[in-house]
DNA sequence: GGGACTTACTTTAACATTGAAATAAGCTCT
DNA sequence: AGAGCTTATTTCAATGTTAAAGTAAGTCCC
């Protein structure tokens, strides 16, 4: 993480970027936060002076001393805040409600139709019924949405997989709710997540491998999330793989998610003659528990689980290999429902991935994650905490906003008035 | 191109920054560099106040108006100075002295044999004999190598084709020539050139795809060229392509380069029964005029232009769909040595590329660069110029002695005495 | 020919940030 | 106990940059 700011103009950034640390990460001294938001130790000492006055950091007048002066560790005042997160699926919408440093305090799903014309008005509704029940200051909500995003600020989405075509998510959840609203790609958002909670404390390039519905990437680079030209990065999905693939309806053919994403995967499944622990799961929320009952018989079926997710970890390894080829990251980073089943995955994808990396980088580590439900969730509301380190301004009058209530939230008043 | 410092310490980046932009374009307006430069107008107006002081920059009365008040542009007084770049391969060394604004003033070839123990200090004497011919003040030389290189500054070098193993380049030529040195990844210095001189200008973040001995790709973000966490990034060539494919000398099979760089298309020639045309072309140097011959033969013979260029286009196409649905970037641009019968390579390479590409982004534009003998020379003086732009001090020193060196030529004076 | 508009450049008063030096407060070893 | 070292924090005087407001010098059109 890094805020630098030149010029004229006050900004508030570096105060905004202290508070995040502090909430996310719990407290830290100055010498910490000075390392951490590669800024001189002279200006924590200014900004968290300013800090304490305000009354939103203080001192906790322990110690900790390792052959030098005792560091004295800042911690926000109240704990208080919360950001919210939302994944949007075809069929509900998963919302957490998450403290500053990721811990989830509550959790829910509700229905959600994207094809209705009024979708975004009944998602609206329901967050802000979920929004009412919340008795803490929310700083802001973050929307992971599995599809093109134009900006994290404006929130126009595409996502032809769950038929949401140009919808401004953004200004219709921004005006119905009065909050502070980022909208990114689900994939991007849990990149953000890892790279505020995860990998991001230890490395500062990898990349984010996704197994879910779909198989997606997350790249970083610099400690920065890079999303492409259109917002459209990161679709290693959609990397040709063979010749003769199944059809995908992103307009192509072959390409790793048409063949193991988790049609594909269920496929593959019926080649193998397990049509009849798939049958009947065309729907997408029954696809989950399909691939559980495959993981199963695979478990007690060695051939099956060789032809099936052995065989599926090769066709991942081998992309993987070629993206390492390509990006040359620090670590590799696997997660998604899919992650569940990586025992099964493991052995297909080690030896492709392996066997197919350049020599000089045969040694790059790869790291998997344990999965829980709401991760996807999570990754979306860590949007909103993201916005207090966005140097660049990529999270635009948003990322302002938030950092304005994350102000008000830590000098402990309660529910500041939305303007939005 | 982007230039802010913010502290204390003066660091001079801004008048170099004009003073590169000057050179390496021609005149320009003092809201044309506040544009390029991404400061504001005011700085620019304080930064030439300084120059013009200094004598390095002067005011071309001259006028230009559209609508309001006339610009008047600012020139660099003496457009002197030469940057030098040199190409490294297994057999010579190709030279270029080319102009700030990228003109070349000379360019030689002189013999070069990797494998010898002495093999940096037969290059230092031959580059020396080069550099004491050269009559207008040198401000650095730029070095392509074809492997992996840790960083411009320190210059170390592994390549394992060309038969340098942890060569300590940049040291050695820096003691020896007295002079700035960077060493850069070639394709990636062509990448740098492309910056500085080409799409660069037009585009912030695009790949650049070499088609050489090898298959190489440059990845531009944001107006970086991006290295990678070993300064390995962009080995398009060594993405997996096939499973039962030909051995690569970097540990693995079936990979792009192995398919369709010099040998592959050569191994393929002779699979359509082209040996005679091929045979005995062995040797590093021999090969482009055998790849010459075989595009005379399949410019006659259609059967061959299919199977062979087009074949090779074909996998080419696929790859780069691969990168672009993985980074999605503005344009592709397409240079090297195989970009001389690009005319041959297209018609495959057209139908894959789009037919692999995302829906979403079939549209977007690829450009074949004409080819010349010298580009990858100048791409390596490319580093030197480019140096001036560097925000981020990935330059290090030997960037500071560059622009120190741009100072006194742009003051006219002859020769500064290096100090290394 | 004179207002309305544009574009280019300057002036000015902030202002965040910094390196260097100073101060603080421990540890370790004799 | 005190010298020497280390690490943490603070003070301070510079510095590069900027937004805003002002000035300069044109075009356009009635």
């Amino acid at each position: 993480m890094s805020v630098t700011q030149s010029g004229a103009r006050p900004s508030d950034l570096l105060p905004a970027s202290i508070l995040g640390l502090l909430g996310s990460r719990g407290p830290m001294t100055r010498a910490e936060l000075a390392a951490a938001l590669r800024v001189s130790a002279a200006t924590i000492t200014q900004a968290s002076k300013d800090l304490m006055a305000r009354g939103m950091v203080l001192e906790l007048g322990q110690i900790a001393s390792a052959g030098g002066r005792p560091a004295r560790p800042l911690s926000l005042v109240g704990s208080s805040g919360r950001i919210v997160g939302v994944k949007v699926t075809a069929t509900h919408l998963a919302v957490v409600a998450a403290g500053l440093d990721g811990t989830v305090w509550q959790a829910e799903s509700v229905p959600f139709e994207a094809a209705r014309p009024d979708a975004l008005d009944q998602a609206a509704r329901s967050l802000g019924a979920i929004l009412d029940g919340i008795d803490q200051p929310v700083l802001g909500v973050g929307v992971g949405i599995p599809g093109a995003v134009d900006s994290l600020e404006s929130g126009v989405a595409d996502s032809p997989t769950i038929g949401l075509h140009n919808a401004q998510v953004g200004a219709a959840l921004r005006q119905r709710l009065g909050l502070p609203v980022l909208v990114e790609n689900d994939v991007n958002a849990l990149t953000v997540a890892e790279q505020v909670y995860g990998v991001g404390r230890t490395y500062s390039t990898y990349l984010v491998i996704t197994i879910g519905r779909g198989i997606g990437c997350g790249i970083v680079i610099d400690g920065q999330v890079y999303r492409g030209a259109g917002g459209g990065a990161g679709e290693i999905g959609h990397i040709p793989m063979v010749e003769d693939g199944a059809d995908c309806p992103l307009g192509h053919a072959g390409c790793l998610e048409s063949l193991i994403g988790s049609s594909g995967l269920m496929r593959q499944a019926r080649q193998l003659g397990l049509g009849q622990v798939v049958d009947g799961s065309a729907s997408f929320d029954r696809e989950r528990e399909a691939i559980r009952r495959l993981a199963e018989v695979a478990r007690r079926d060695p051939a099956v689980a060789e032809g099936l997710f052995g065989w599926a970890g090769g066709w991942l390894g081998g992309a993987v290999a070629g993206a390492v080829n390509l990006l040359n990251p620090e670590v590799v980073v696997v997660l998604g429902e899919g992650s569940e089943q990586w025992d099964l995955w493991q052995p297909g994808f080690e030896a492709a991935f392996r066997a197919k990396l350049m020599a000089s980088r045969r040694s790059i580590p790869y790291l998997v994650e344990a999965w829980d439900e709401d991760k996807w969730a999570l990754g979306a509301a860590a949007l909103v905490i993201a916005t207090s380190f966005d140097r660049d301004g990529a999270t635009g009058y948003q990322g302002e906003l938030v950092r304005e209530r994350l102000s008000h939230a830590a000098s402990g008043r309660r529910r500041p008035q939305a303007r939005v």
